[in-house]
DNA sequence: GCGTCCTGGTTGAGCACTCAACAACCAAGC
DNA sequence: GCTTGGTTGTTGAGTGCTCAACCAGGACGC
């Protein structure tokens, strides 16, 4: 086996900044959602698709493509949002295997209010310290390496935001 | 209560596009080392640390506080880490109520044997597909980003590859 | 009709993590 | 010495995930 190629100095700065900024990042969005409106971050934005779906309802395969999730822990997910009121499940009227996950108004009462610190959460370590530049560069630089990762996944669900 | 900053069509883009790259990239990552090397990534970083330590051994308080991790997150870790022969336990000298823990060689071998398929992982979805000038302000964006959510710390552990 | 294969979704075991509680120990004051 | 308070590390319950196994129903062949 050839000697692999290593990481230049350059590389492994960037490397281990962006990883660790990666790990702090991840973490502090998610407790502040913990904290705050009681809920993971990775159930937020169940929330929020759902929440832009006509109906405010989806399939749960067609929520679990739009969320990159698996449908095994969608379903777990799901039934977690159950218990708590945020979503119902119901029968899917054209196929009898399918679930229609539902948001409720309670679920989407928790939604709205949980955004905005979300949001603030997001905007206060990301947007209100980089420039303009800055931002569309990292959205370009995302959206490279997400091309390499995913070749043929185009759609990018979820805003952070709720929808009407 | 004032109407939250929303974020501009700009923003949303960026965010999206990150937010999806980030969760893609964590989980390629993550997944090539569970399939080749039989590993969590975050375990992979611990043995690293440890290698790059002297004598391969290190508190562990030193040991999370330089891997950004729980005191107990790291217990349970080291623990299977024991059980897989990678790391064993030892009473620090100086302080009895201390442990060290210490790399062993059947580790650093697991280490030296995940390495290059980490790294090669790494290059392939990041570094092969950016620019010299990507790589640069992306490093720069992630100081920024790291700084705001964890002002005082400074030091960044692990690189990806291991230690002498 | 009937069989075969595929798809949608759920389930349960196992794993990594968090959080709170705990035991053991050090350090400082008296 | 003793007590008080902070530190170090472990433990156990609970949560969210993965993976493989599974059932139910659709789709296509005959």
């Amino acid at each position: 086996m050839a000697e692999p190629r290593w990481l230049s100095d350059a590389e492994q700065d960037a490397w281990r900044t962006f990883v660790t900024m990666l790990g702090a990042l991840v973490d502090h969005l998610d407790r502040q959602l913990q904290r705050d409106s009681k809920m993971p971050y990775t159930y937020y934005e169940i929330l929020v698709v759902l929440s832009h779906a006509p109906n405010r309802e989806l399939r749960m395969s067609e929520l679990a493509g739009l969320r990159n999730s698996s449908r095994s822990r969608l379903s777990h997910a799901v039934a977690r949002l159950e218990e708590a009121g945020w979503v119902e499940r119901r029968e899917c009227p054209t196929d009898k295997r399918g679930s229609l996950a539902v948001l409720t108004d309670a679920g989407f009462a928790a939604l709205a209010a949980a955004a905005p610190g979300h949001v603030a959460a997001v905007r206060e370590v990301l947007f209100d310290r980089l420039t303009p530049d800055q931002v569309k560069s990292l959205g370009e630089i995302s959206a490279i390496v997400l091309e390499g990762l995913d070749p043929d996944k185009k759609n990018l669900p979820g805003s952070p935001e709720p929808g009407r």
